[in-house]
DNA sequence: CGACTTACTGTTTTT
DNA sequence: CAGTAAGTCG
């Protein structure tokens, strides 16, 4: 190891520093917490001080835990230190929470009741497992959807909370009340396909951590440096699990950007960010503020829209470089002719010389790329969606499920994925029988499919297929290990009939399917075995992959965090649609936060053009919907902007009239518009229309107890199911089961 | 058992 | 509108 130290120029990497990123740099002991705006080179610091770490000899590579979020964060990190330190940074623990933790308890899987061959499902699995759960506990799937109560799951799991540690009453009424036992039931069920979900992987090692101090004790004497990435996103359960790992040594830098904490809905707290430094005593707190990389009406722009949020640590981001040219504010008719102009921008920056590749069109939700999308097939424009996961589609989940089955012979959910796909005839009556013999012998399904072929419980066709079915197992499991995972895939699929199944398909998607499946081959050539490939896709989402070739990239603005473009374009900033609706109404104040923080995200992607539009009615639903320019475009500062609207559309002033502050939202709700377009509008909303005065917001949450019978301007009529707090399940009589703040809602 | 019909319900955002 | 779930018939 010293003579790979002493080929490396310890000065590099600190010489073109500025000074906070310096001390950040330097700063090597005790609690460190790095604020790093959008552009101010956070991946710099953090390459460079683990570098740092290495080459002044403080830690070996492998005393460091670098974490990050993204599979690409945690490669481009890693490529980032490999360029500094050479082959040694493969020796530190460098990846995302969640491969960290796999890795980890696949080293101590037998603590918890798995082995270390354990698999990890996807949300598809999730959902029918669970849904299987609910149907034995004889629960209404309609009146409770499945994925609800997986949403309550993993909200619990974000929280390291397992089944004996929730709050009952919290719960509510879900499920009838039935959650916790269908959370225990669903943990025990997936102990037993030997099997974890996304949120086990930190959970169980939290389990390990706790009921083993051994095993603890050793990770801290292994570990003595941590690194986290993007900070303000971690939620409790990663938190529990870096605060263990720290342990007393207290060597851990956290970056981050409260700005920009936008997984909120997904467990991650803001507050870990914030009381970082009263968490770990002695912290330090170094402020990034030089940003690299958008010009100065950019830059003005994101402050003064993101200093409308009130929870922040604040930073006041600065450029060396000029003003730039100045956003641009659109308005449109409608949605496509929004996405007309904007292909028609495009195809006009093109002519100037501008390369696709620096381009990109971010929207708030995956659906509004479709518009984007046919547009440009219209007029021959190259794009790619990021985002649209390979690893979802279904006939990739199929034919990893007969991998899955292949390698893990316990893995009921595969088996009935793939049991009758292609069709064999083995329909819901031969499955029942192999469940019944399967429960009567406490087996897998395989295993008891193997047991009943050989008994006359079957018909003989029935009987003949299955046994077909497993043989062809059998035999492809004795010939795993015998050739590369790329040609066994290839064979496998042909001999099961899948490929030929599509082939017959005369749908009109079952060309690119197949085309997919070639593609999951190809994918399976770079990795050196089944499990590390069945690993890679488990956890890998592949929105990662990077962005070089000369395509406009169109994906949602979550994704495009951390990325960066000369010309962005901002569309549909509508109210409604950004913000979201939704999030309002779950989330109140606390939402529009976030949704903020989200605007914010979106414009500093841009380093020197930025468009921003919104259109006077959309198509939602098949129903053409009006609706009034996002609030964020009214607070977009006059002095940066251009307004550039289509013939008819003015940007108008909407004022707010009614209920400012409704309850303990402390946010404007309920708009007048006035000059807004031809004619007034007013959001229109699905199946149930909104009264448009005449109501007084409930404004004290106390107000309602469950079952209390309500009113909401959006959704009509409905019942409360639970309260949790301020916010409301309501089971409302035309809409359905939402969440809603009790501001939003009034006693009839 | 499977192919076909009809009803309904939903859309954020992702490791 | 579109994708899925449940329902019906051959």
């Amino acid at each position: 190891m010293s003579n790979d130290l002493l080929n490396i120029n310890t000065n590099t990497w600190t010489e073109d520093l500025n000074a906070s990123q310096k001390e950040a740099v330097k700063t090597l002991d005790g609690p460190l917490l790095v604020l790093s705006g959008a552009g101010t080179g956070k991946t710099r610091v953090l390459t460079s001080r683990l570098a740092e770490l290495v080459s002044n000899g403080i830690a070996k590579p492998w005393n460091i835990l670098a974490v990050t979020f993204t599979n690409k964060a945690a490669r481009e990190m890693k490529m980032r230190v490999a360029s500094l330190v050479g082959p040694m940074v493969e020796q530190v623990w460098l990846g995302t929470f969640h491969s960290l933790a796999a890795k980890m308890l696949r080293r101590h899987a037998d603590l918890v009741g798995l082995r270390s061959d354990f698999t990890i499902l996807d949300i598809d699995d999730q959902i029918r497992l669970l849904k299987q759960l609910m149907d034995a506990e004889d629960i209404d799937p309609k009146r409770w959807p499945p994925r609800l109560l997986g949403g309550a799951i993993s909200r619990w799991k974000d929280r390291g909370l397992p089944p004996e540690k929730v709050d009952v009453a919290e719960a509510g009424d879900i499920a009838n009340g039935r959650v916790r036992a269908l959370y225990e039931r669903y943990q025990a069920r997936l102990i037993t396909l030997n099997a974890v979900d996304f949120g086990d992987l930190l959970l169980h090692m939290l389990q390990v951590f706790t009921k083993h101090p051994d095993v603890l004790a050793d990770y801290q004497n292994r570990i003595t440096h941590i690194m986290v990435d993007e900070y303000q996103d971690t939620n409790v359960a990663q938190y529990l699990w870096l605060r263990l790992l720290t342990g007393n040594r207290n060597n851990l830098c956290c970056v981050g950007d409260d700005d920009q904490s936008i997984y909120g809905w997904r467990g991650a707290e803001v507050g870990n960010i914030l009381r970082f430094e009263s968490d770990f005593s002695g912290a330090k707190t170094v402020r990034l503020e030089e940003n690299y990389r958008s010009t100065g009406h950019i830059l003005a722009a994101a402050s003064k829209i993101i200093a409308h949020n009130e929870k922040r640590l604040g930073k006041t981001l600065f450029t060396a470089a000029g003003d730039g040219e100045k956003l641009r504010v659109n308005g449109y008719w409608d949605g496509p002719e929004e996405a007309r102009s904007i292909a028609a921008q495009i195809e006009s920056l093109m002519r100037d010389g501008a390369h696709l590749s620096q381009i990109s069109v971010l929207v708030r939700a995956g659906f509004q790329t479709r518009e984007f999308e046919e547009r440009f097939i219209a007029i021959g424009l190259p794009y790619r969606v990021v985002g649209a996961r390979f690893y979802e589609r279904a006939e990739i989940r199929d034919a990893i499920a007969y991998l899955r089955l292949i390698a893990q012979p316990a893995d009921d959910l595969a088996f009935e994925r793939i049991i009758n796909t292609p069709k064999r005839g083995l329909g819901t009556a031969s499955l029942q029988t192999i469940y019944i013999q399967a429960r009567s012998s406490d087996k897998p399904l395989l295993a008891a499919a193997i047991d009943l072929v050989q008994t006359e419980d079957l018909r003989p066709s029935a009987r003949n297929m299955l046994g077909t079915f497993l043989n062809d197992i059998k035999r492809w499991r004795n010939l795993v290990t015998t050739m590369h995972q790329a040609d066994f895939v290839k064979m496998v699929l042909d001999e099961s009939g899948y490929t030929q199944m599509w082939q017959q398909d005369k749908s009109p998607d079952a060309e690119g399917r197949l085309e997919n499946l070639i593609e999951l081959v190809n994918a399976m050539q770079d990795f050196d075995s089944l499990p590390g490939f069945l690993e890679h896709i488990s956890l890998v989402t592949d929105g990662d992959s990077d962005p070089e070739h000369g395509e406009v990239t169109l994906m949602t603005l979550h994704a495009a965090k951390g990325l960066e473009f000369d010309t962005v374009f901002l569309p549909g900033w509508e109210e409604g649609v950004f913000p979201s609706q939704r999030t309002m109404d779950e989330n109140g104040a606390v939402g529009l936060e976030e949704e903020r923080r989200l605007a914010y995200v979106g414009i500093t992607r841009a380093r020197r053009n930025l468009f921003i539009s919104f259109a006077n009615s959309r198509r939602i639903h098949g129903q053409w919907q009006s609706s009034i320019p996002s609030r964020f475009v009214q607070e977009l500062p006059a002095d940066n902007i251009v307004e550039d609207m289509a013939q008819g559309i003015r940007l108008g002033r909407v004022s707010v009239t009614r209920f400012e502050g409704v309850g303990d939202n402390g946010f404007k709700q309920g708009y007048s518009e006035s000059g807004y377009g031809p004619g007034r509008r007013r959001m229109v909303t699905r199946r149930v229309e909104g009264v448009e005065s005449g109501w007084e917001p409930a404004n004290d949450k106390t107000e309602f107890t469950p079952g209390d019978r309500v009113f909401h301007q959006k959704f009509g009529m409905g019942n409360i199911l639970t309260i949790d707090g301020s916010k409301l399940l309501i089971s409302f009589d035309k809409a359905g089961n939402k969440k809603v703040v009790s501001g939003f809602v009034r006693k009839p």
